[in-house]
DNA sequence: ATCTGACCATTTTGGTAAAATAGTCAGACA
DNA sequence: TGTCTGACTATTTTACCAAAATGGTCAGAT
């Protein structure tokens, strides 16, 4: 091959991730992933310049694999409202089932972070606020919610759902991660976005 | 006089305060505080049992001033609508002067706080969600409002708001603390405050 | 009733040597 | 050529201890 092995690429980040998830970036050494694989430390950097790089690598396929699936969302044939809640509904279910967005996307400021994971982390927002605002714009333009900027309106649930997942985040990290909690988290979820629908329609 | 003069009392917590807000609790010592009021440290002992009593003492007055604002709003005779509107308006110019507040109940996870003072914040919590409480319910009886539980209601929005606040207080611990950013904070609360508001009228 | 200086016990800090770790590289092996 | 290794270095983190700082006490002054 050209390329270097993308399984062994991708077999890489596998174990990394389990590791971040559990420890966190500054707790997780080359030397602890490369015994995971089986092999030496200096492999490693045959496939990532850096820790820093893989531990990127690592976030950026979560993200993705968020992002994709609220894509799909919107790419439904629905009505707006509907994506809305959606929208809504999935970004709580997908936090709870990605590790490491849960963590880090939740956790004080940037603590052990990496400055270039911050931008990562600033562009994922950017992405779901275009999202919600895509939602919204065409909500507007089909004459279904009476909005005056979707823009501003989008930044906006974006921060008010941010505050419901700090509630889920702290009940997390007291380990209080029992299934009541989380659907007691959905239920709120759920009740935002039936009031926010029901306030932006027309 | 029977009692420890009150004046004294108060004004070593003014004293306090300041040396709070600007350094936080863990970077303050008696003798500085002491040295404020141009007494010796053993004085303030005579007030106060210790440190951590006066840094929630000092948290308790602002809060409550925080509480008596809002309670006003909710004793006049204005529709619920009006109410919730202007409840969610003084959150942010209150959260604004406030020093400590402003600092304290947001600041990442809990840091230096005192356990005491952890305590003193799920209080206030509750209280301000009273508030809340009490308006939805007062809506809802007089069938302004169509909601199911009050409570639940009131948790809702109070993460939310939370949310918000989170965005405000980034801003403001990197130093962009400009007009703007204030006049943006206050616009996206009182958007949100129009979308709740017609989303939870009946 | 209010306050002080001297005092003690504990915590925080500064500095340094040892250990751990990220990253490099010349070369082995298929 | 693509993949990997062991040995190596430079830098960061940890472990430790003594010195300084700090929270809190107390007998007594005013």
């Amino acid at each position: 091959m050209q390329k270097p092995d993308s399984d062994r690429h991708s077999a890489i980040l596998d174990a990394a991730r389990k590791r971040f998830a559990r420890f966190g970036p500054g707790k997780v050494t080359m030397d602890e992933i490369a015994a995971d694989m089986g092999c030496s430390k200096a492999a490693l950097y045959y496939y990532f310049s850096t820790k820093e790089e893989i531990f990127r690598q690592v976030i950026l396929r979560e993200q993705q694999e968020f992002l994709d699936q609220l894509t799909v969302i919107t790419r439904q044939d629905h009505p707006s409202s509907e994506k809305l809640r959606e929208y809504f509904h999935h970004h709580l279910l997908l936090l709870d089932e990605l590790l490491n967005l849960k963590i880090f996307s939740i956790v004080p400021a940037e603590e052990k972070g990496f400055p270039l994971v911050q931008d990562l982390f600033r562009q994922f927002a950017a992405k779901e606020a275009a999202l919600l605002r895509d939602i919204l714009a065409e909500g507007k333009s089909r004459g279904e919610f009476s909005i005056s900027t979707p823009e501003t309106t989008a930044t906006l649930l974006q921060h008010a759902l941010q505050g419901l997942r700090m509630r889920f985040a702290k009940s997390y990290r007291r380990g209080e991660i029992n299934d009541s909690q989380i659907t007691l988290a959905a239920d709120e979820i759920r009740m935002l976005g039936e009031i926010v629908v029901r306030g932006i329609s027309r």
